[in-house]
DNA sequence: CATTATACTTAGAAAATGGTAA
DNA sequence: TTACCATTTTCTAAGTATAATG
């Protein structure tokens, strides 16, 4: 079965289909009723026939049931309950132990198992690249945290060697020696025991947050406009101006949403005066503002060397100091500690608060969270906490309520803390688990697609889209309160489009919605009858806006994926997906014969698989065509010069056969030898080329950073002896500190 | 049951950094 | 040295999931 992904269609940040979004205020309306409709006809929502047969006829019996249920009595959604009462939240231990089981496996079972990701990649056309093989000497494999990572500052050298860019050679010296002095101080939290009971701390200290910089006035030269007259501002409305002005060039300041919104609220920071003064946005002019900041941010660009470095240290201590908290007899990296500044607010995609006003927050705003035992966080001097509390149930160490959308942001630990890796770790090891009973839950869903229960039937299709599509759950949000984006169980009716035959397929279901982040997501993909059908029973007596899973919302599915598996949500199968997705990709593009460049194409290319299955797409950066074109440039002078070497080991050899002397012979060598190194390089660049063109619209951060058991990776490194450096930065090298240490070669997700 | 609150993961854009070519 | 550009880091919005509440 082959679909099309179609993403070559698909627009990046296309606001267009939220633009409707005003016809679905009578939504909650409509479903409302529709439960009511449903309520007294229970009986009616069974199937008489086993459903083994689908004929059309049996189809249309149900459709029948289905209009009489449209028409009368009361809603039973939700109503049965899930006999299977809670069974004990217990955590799941046995995940520890994961991978020592599995690392044991050998190579060729790594090889006999078939996967039946169905969806994934059977269309992107990926190509090896086998052209471009020369030589390789195995090397062996660096990890920082290797415990012989001390004594490898040479084979660190000839590493480099392969990055063009990276020549330096102090660089190296550092990094080595900066790597072996941390690494000691390295702890290894995948070695110990974790907590039981729920608790995700016994001990925790901090400095408490970094506050937003007060407001600095603008001097007096700079100038805000109102209807063409200069117009001095009372420090607050002048503080939210500024906002504004700074945005100056940003499509945001041109939408009507985000003007309203901004206007609104700058208005109730002005003093009486300046509300009767400024009755129109249109008539104040920001653009004396927005030049003042740019020749600011001009200037900081410009500033010493001195000065620069005077900034960054100032950075570094305001980093040591408040950057780390004490978590268990351990100093871990926080990841946010900076409290976001106050600013507009910049909702993606139509979102119907952008412009807003982010307003400051001040101490008394602030909760922290540390341990009794511990010294807690002084506020500023003259201020206050608004709380400070003792608990270990949670990770965070400080929140506040934002005042856009209410909810709860927090302070938490970097990446490479033990606490989020853990859990990362635990992730990883659920989607393995998935992995055991994916061909069980599978049968399940295609099994209920013939359920007498339109609720059972609903949930199967729905699982069966997010198995195979890598859809997201999709949870009901409050209307008006964001942008209008949708995941699988929040569908509706107008997102889907069914044709019983397209091109030369049958039975082809077209998505067309926007996802998380206003993401498009478009694809055309044949289902199976079964599927298809019950589609279509789903559509009938809908409007557009109504929901295609009407008896369906992620609560239900995951409390049904639950009972599945333990620990089974929807957005397991996402993970499980992705990193099956590559494991599979990767032997099937890694080739030994490939020089390191190209193996590293391949990862990109099986990680880039991924990325258009979970649709992580990216607006094409601003500079890409001409960064391409930089690039070209490269190629043909490398070309060129290839050419000319050639020519030159060409005259060598013909001098050499004249005179057959030592010298002509060595010349020639020389020259051979150039050739060779310009060869390498041209590859390498039609390499680079060929992995930029193709990530064009493709982000992959995404999906390396949270979808790809990073064990899979590093086994990948180890068997083709691929340095890690060339897969993760130091960065992500550090967040996945655990797997880097504990996958071998032979790892199996 | 439905709704709301909470905690945490996932996400793309923008800013910062730092190496390289001019 | 500077300007440019690719890569890395930061930022914070926007999801998922589930517990608490009514």
């Amino acid at each position: 079965m082959s679909g099309d992904h179609g993403h070559g269609d698909s627009q990046v940040n296309s606001g267009s289909k939220g633009s409707d979004s005003h016809k679905h205020k009578d939504k909650h309306k409509d479903k409302e009723h529709r439960h009511k409709d449903h309520k007294k006809d229970k009986e009616r929502e069974k199937f008489k026939h086993s459903n083994s047969d689908h004929k059309d006829h049996s189809e249309k019996k149900h459709r029948d049931k289905e209009k009489l249920k449209h028409s009368d009595g009361s809603s039973d959604r939700h109503r049965e309950k899930h006999k299977e009462k809670d069974k004990d939240k217990e955590k799941r231990r046995e995940e520890k132990s994961g991978y020592h089981t599995n690392s044991t496996r050998s190579l060729h079972l790594y090889a006999s198992r078939s996967v039946t990701v169905s969806s994934v990649i059977r269309d992107t056309v990926i190509v090896n690249i086998s052209v471009y093989r020369f030589e390789y000497k195995p090397k062996k494999v660096k990890t920082e945290h290797d415990k012989k990572a001390k004594k490898r500052k040479h084979e660190y050298e000839e590493d480099e060697e392969d990055e063009p860019k990276k020549k330096t050679k102090d660089k190296k010296g550092t990094e080595g020696k900066k790597s072996k002095k941390e690494e000691e101080e390295k702890w290894k939290w995948w070695e110990e025991e974790r907590y039981t009971d729920g608790s995700k701390w016994r001990f925790l200290e901090h400095k408490g947050p970094v506050f937003a910089p007060p407001y600095e006035p603008l001097p007096d030269k700079v100038r805000f406009y109102y209807d063409g007259k200069p117009m001095k501002l009372s420090a607050p409305a002048e503080e939210v101006a500024t906002f504004f002005a700074k945005m100056l060039d940003h499509e945001y300041t041109t939408k009507d949403i985000f003007r309203k919104n901004f206007y609104k609220d700058w208005r109730k920071e002005m003093t009486s005066e300046e509300k009767s003064k400024i009755t129109d946005l249109n008539k104040c002019n920001f653009s004396d503002m927005n030049e003042y900041f740019k020749a600011q941010s001009e200037a900081r660009k410009q500033m010493s060397k001195e000065e620069k470095l005077k900034i960054k240290e100032e950075n570094e201590r305001l980093l040591q100091e408040y950057g780390f908290c004490i978590m268990d007899n351990h100093k871990e990296r926080i990841g946010n500690f900076r409290i976001e500044p106050p600013g507009l607010f910049r909702g993606r995609g139509d979102h119907p608060k952008m412009g807003m006003l982010k307003r400051r927050i001040r101490p008394e705003d602030i909760i922290i969270n540390c341990s009794k035992d511990s010294k807690h966080p002084k506020p500023p001097p003259g201020t206050k906490w608004k709380e400070v509390r003792h608990d270990n149930k949670v990770t965070w160490l400080a929140s506040w309520t934002e005042n856009i959308q209410g909810s709860i942001k927090y302070i938490m630990l970097n990446p490479s803390s033990r606490i989020k890796g853990e859990k990362d770790w635990q992730k990883y090891e659920t989607a393995r688990r998935l992995k055991k009973c994916v061909d069980r839950i599978r049968a399940q869903y295609r099994d209920d697609w013939k359920s007498k229960e339109m609720r059972i039937r609903q949930r199967a299709v729905a699982l069966y889209f997010i198995d195979k599509l890598a859809l997201r759950a999709g949870n009901e949000k409050e209307e008006g309160e964001t942008a209008d984006t949708v995941g699988c169980c929040s569908l509706r009716v107008e997102h889907i489009k069914l044709y019983p035959k397209l091109d030369d397929q049958e039975y082809v279901v077209e998505f067309d919605f926007l996802g998380k982040d206003s993401i498009r997501y478009y694809n055309k993909i044949p289902v199976e009858k079964r599927v298809f059908k019950n589609l279509q029973l789903f559509l009938e007596n809908k409007q557009p806006e109504d929901d295609l899973f009407d008896r369906l919302n992620t609560s239900i599915l995951n409390k049904h994926l639950q009972e599945l598996m333990d620990g089974l949500t929807a957005k397991v199968f996402r993970t499980y997906n992705a990193s099956i997705t590559l494991q599979q990709q990767l032997k099937e593009l890694s080739c030994s014969d490939d020089s390191i460049p190209a193996k590293v194409l391949s990862y990109n290319r099986a990680n880039r698989a991924v990325a258009i299955l979970c649709n992580h797409q990216r607006a094409p950066p601003k500079t890409f065509e001409k960064s391409m074109q930089n690039l070209q440039t490269k190629i043909d002078e490398k070309q060129n010069q290839l050419s000319a070497a050639r020519k030159q080991l060409k005259a060598a050899k013909a001098d050499h056969k004249a005179s057959h002397d030592d010298k002509s012979k060595k010349a020639v060598e020389v020259k051979r030898k150039a050739v060779q190194r310009i060869e390498e390089q041209l590859m390498k660049l039609q390499v680079q080329a060929t992995d930029r063109e193709e990530n064009k619209q493709i982000a992959l951060g995404t999906s390396k950073l949270n979808y790809l058991d990073p064990r899979i990776s590093v086994a990948w490194c180890k068997k083709w002896a691929v340095p890690i450096e060339k897969i993760y930065n130091k960065t992500q090298r550090e967040k996945f500190a655990w797997a880097i240490d504990m996958a071998e070669k032979d790892y199996e997700f």
